[in-house]
DNA sequence: AAATCAATTACACATTTGGGTAATAGATGT
DNA sequence: ACATCTATTACCCAAATGTGTAATTGATTT
């Protein structure tokens, strides 16, 4: 039994044209196709979907949106961005709602067919410039984090209170006294711009000058 | 003119395998290939390599500290991890240290030189199972952070209080004293099984309890 | 040789934070 | 109707945090 498709995308021509590449795959058939998702969880289970195409700029809730509803009633359902939108903001929001690949709509009919391909065994199709999007979200830290100037022994008080450390148990692990830890994060303080320890975990974390975990 | 390949990977028998496998390739050519990766930057150097296959587990300093010293060196070439292992940890530093690829040793041949084609036309080849890998660290979130049962308010203070607000800020902003202040960060502190605001902080932002940003 | 910077210590002072205990009122659930 | 949960306020007290100023040492730079 073919898997059961359904498109969410508000350009009539091109959800058509969608339902026909789709369709002349022996193992795809497209259940059904809308211009909005507003009721998407609900199709969803009516067609018993296996894959859904999902646009993100549609009149009503919107792509993201929709992946949330479909996700929290049927998790198992694969969901499948395909838009044109490339910024950094669509392509994590996706993410993070639960799609399982994002396709941009540059991508060619025989790419996309082989995304659905992939989705259906394990995988997780998403066009090169998304992978690359991905991957430089790990990175960047560290040039930021050099604007900010910190000396080694800065990072490394730094890091020991973001893992919880108070200002004496700074002092024991570093050998030093608790004034001298004090002065440290002062200047740390400054050099960050914040005016209190938990600002600066937050600015250290998010800026990631210390490592997560 | 082919790419020129370096292969630092440990296990001999798989190495020699390796260097044919592509060498096989018309626009492949293994320029040299060594059971370390103590001098991997400078091999890259004198070799003028484009492409870089990479284990993990050597002896010496270690595939993940051999990105790195490569991407200082020489930020262009572009490396593929290629081992065994599949955690977490092993595969988030690698992206850190600047790899631009993941691919598990039970990969196909052929899937392997589809990565390194991949790779020299700006994409990021990973592992379905690492893709899968990198798209939970989004994710996450909310599974864990319903499983510590923060009320509507709770979440409210606590996000205040990682915005950087201090008790008092918090105070008014919420309209409630500051001992209610007290109180609730008391109750949230317990929840967390934290014992102050940094930590609470850290981990709010580490199990994205909180919106980023 | 002089200047700058990093790391260090010290002290004083005000403010903030965090823990414990107790009590009230409204909402929700059984 | 009774029990539980949530939000709220209050008070006391100890400990931690944050700021300012000042001084010393060693290393690095100019």
């Amino acid at each position: 039994m073919p898997y059961q498709i359904l498109i969410f995308e508000d350009n009539s021509r091109l959800r058509q044209s969608l339902e026909m590449l789709l369709n002349d795959e022996a193992n795809f058939y497209v259940a059904a196709s809308f211009p909005d998702c507003d009721n998407a969880d609900k199709q969803v289970e009516k067609y018993n979907a296996d894959i859904v195409v999902m646009d993100i700029d549609m009149p009503g809730i919107g792509g993201i949106a929709g992946v949330k509803k479909i996700k929290n009633t049927n998790p198992d359902v694969k969901v499948i961005m395909h838009t044109m939108f490339d910024d950094d903001n669509r392509i994590f929001d996706s993410i993070c709602s639960g799609a399982d690949g994002y396709m941009l709509k540059n991508t060619s009919p025989l790419q996309l067919i082989n995304a659905l391909q992939e989705v259906m065994t394990g995988g997780v199709p998403m066009s090169p410039f998304v992978a690359q999007k991905v991957f430089q979200h790990f990175r960047q830290s560290k040039i930021e984090a050099e604007q900010f100037d910190l000396t080694a022994r800065e990072k490394e008080i730094l890091e020991l209170l973001v893992k919880g450390n108070s200002y004496k148990m700074i002092a024991n692990k570093c050998g030093i006294t608790i004034d001298t830890v004090k002065k440290h994060l002062q200047n740390i303080y400054h050099k960050l711009h914040v005016n209190c320890g938990t600002e600066a975990v937050a600015k250290a974390l998010r800026h990631k000058i210390v490592n997560p975990e």
